[in-house]
DNA sequence: CTGAAAGCGCTTACAG
DNA sequence: CTGAAAGCGCTTACAG
């Protein structure tokens, strides 16, 4: 191929050419590194200016050979959090998809019951070399503690699936936790009578700290505040079916006319599980989250909606926003809510998470 | 940067090296360029299975300076026609997005109610030199022609929004319309009582033509299959404001005990505003479409649910189909049917198109 | 049918 | 503080 003849415009070499310098005098203004008088530094910023130059990501990346490391530290998939499937599966899409780009994905676990073993993760990928990390903040002080330490080494890091706002981070992706327990009382109301009352059930063993179940049912009593003498709540922190079955058999005695149930998370499987049992029919059950189990129970009609929230997109758009920061550099938007997907028997097939 | 050290290990260079050519005659094979003795081939290609070799895609978009175009042929933009705005905004994002790899997209629309204008676009897109095409095939017909023009010029091309089937195009990004009209009659069916009944209204010029409002119907009377007496319906080929306010005044009037209106398009606005300008509260209205008239009435609890089907994403995964498929060599999906959205006044705001 | 060489736009030691 | 040169992994005329 002849050159000069199609040559690009205004890479480098023009930057160069125009300033009188070479092209290594240019890289350098272009990555702010130093060496370079400010004299000859601000002729070719001007320069760049001019030419509105954008870099060629492409050329960048298969020059340099770097290789940028991410970690994730997210909790490990089991029985009862199989939830974190799904965001493991997007930030694996996201892998494949930016590899070409040189980059690698470090895979950390830590289990949501142990607060020890989450910090302990957290130590070793401070060992590690890493250039950004996306972490979901289960434990709060723990979070802040680790990701004071990032602040302090320059890694940029990205939350998921729950927030902790005012910590720098690059960014959060995850729902807004209020506003889908609004929702679900809107569609809950949509579907009963004035007269009718509704159970709210949080089941979690550490309901305490589990500030996300708590800020659903502020949403949901909320959409509510007129009428609070319509719901009954109940907490359930032994999570095991029987236990789950004793609870909300004693609150549907207690309280006649129930003619839903809110479940706060994922375990709305267990009361499904009860109602499917008890052979009751006509209980209008709503909860959380695209899993099998759930997902079997909506194909029974024992759940009538699930509430979704893209759980395999946060983990994509958490990898990617880290690559978008560090690769591209280019901007990227502070809170980024996933939409509140409403789940039936019909459409469920049609779910990409 | 020394050479050899860390140099890509299985990469052509390599297996050149074992195969004992240069690696332009390992370029020809990769390729399947003619000019390669079939021993120096059945050679090369055994080696590059061993090697499992994977191109450098980023090496060889750089490398080769060819620039692929891509054609888009969907609806212009028009007050009727809002919708396409969207997946136009997606396929915006997507050249964007891969615009560094040397693609352009070209722009052609058509007027929806002209299949004059139709058949013209494809004349100029048959002339111009595009490498593959996203299109709308709205007219059936005349896509049928287009399609088999491209065929024979072996340019790949992808069916949005609606499908037609056993074409061989690329593959198909839309909606399941049969469902998505099914949904809406589950959704509605929670919001009644068994006695009521329900309207059902397609407003369109050409509902002859129009397969897709059709399918719908179908999905949402199947749906009722058991109960069709609970269905009145009404065609209306006048879409301005006073003949859909006559029309559906007249059916609300001949049937008492009408509770919900499905209409099966994003015409729903219409419906809205007769229902709004009467004061008619307490009527169940469900429509398509996520366009800004549409969701103001969704605001007012005029309309109480919209179908959407990621219009955005159709035309943003419709060029990325095309781009797997001539730029990554990747295989691509038959059908890709997008999810079915339902959105209400409490979770718009978090929707993405 | 095959190979040597220049090139894509950028980065990176190295030398001065 | 600055520049010449080699290199990333692949593609492309061109010459034989």
């Amino acid at each position: 191929m002849k050159a000069n003849q199609n040559e690009q415009p205004n890479g480098v070499k023009e930057i160069a050419r125009r300033a009188k310098v070479s092209i290594a005098t240019v890289d350098r203004v272009i990555h702010n590194r130093s060496g370079v008088s400010a004299k000859t530094r601000t002729r070719i910023e001007k320069i760049i200016q001019e030419l509105n130059y954008q870099p060629n990501i492409i050329a960048s990346r298969l020059a340099s050979r770097k290789v940028l490391n991410f970690a994730i530290l997210i909790p490990s998939v089991s029985a009862e959090t199989a939830f974190w499937a799904a965001p493991l599966a997007g930030i694996q899409q996201a892998e494949d998809e930016i590899r070409q780009m040189g980059i690698k994905v470090d895979r950390y676990f830590f289990d949501l019951n142990s607060k020890a073993s989450f910090v302990k993760q957290t130590k070793q990928i401070l060992k590690s070399k890493i250039d950004g990390i996306l972490l979901a903040p289960s434990f709060i002080e723990e979070s802040i503690a680790f990701t004071d330490a990032l602040k302090e080494k320059n890694i940029p890091y990205v939350f998921i699936n729950s927030d902790i706002p005012n910590r720098e981070s690059l960014c959060y992706i995850g729902p807004d936790l209020f506003h889908s327990g609004y929702l679900s009382a809107h569609v809950i109301n949509y579907c009963i009578q004035p007269r009718d009352k509704i159970l709210v059930v949080n089941v979690s063993h550490e309901i305490e700290n589990h500030h996300h179940l708590l800020r659903k049912e502020e949403g949901f009593r909320s959409y509510f505040k007129d009428n609070e003498k319509r719901i009954v709540k109940i907490d359930i922190r032994q999570t095991n079916d029987r236990s789950v079955e004793k609870k909300v058999a004693e609150a549907l005695e207690e309280t006649p006319n129930i003619k839903a149930i809110f479940v706060t998370n994922s375990r709305v499987a267990n009361v499904a599980h009860y109602l499917e049992n008890k052979g009751k029919k006509g209980m209008l059950l709503v909860g959380y989250d695209f899993l099998p189990e759930n997902i079997a129970y909506l194909q029974k009609s024992v759940i009538d909606f699930l509430i979704c929230q893209k759980p395999q997109e946060q983990g994509y758009r958490g990898i990617m926003a880290l690559y978008q920061h560090l690769v591209m550099a280019a901007p990227v938007e502070k809170v980024s809510f996933m939409p509140i997907d409403i789940i039936t028997r019909e459409n469920h097939a049609y779910y990409k998470n």
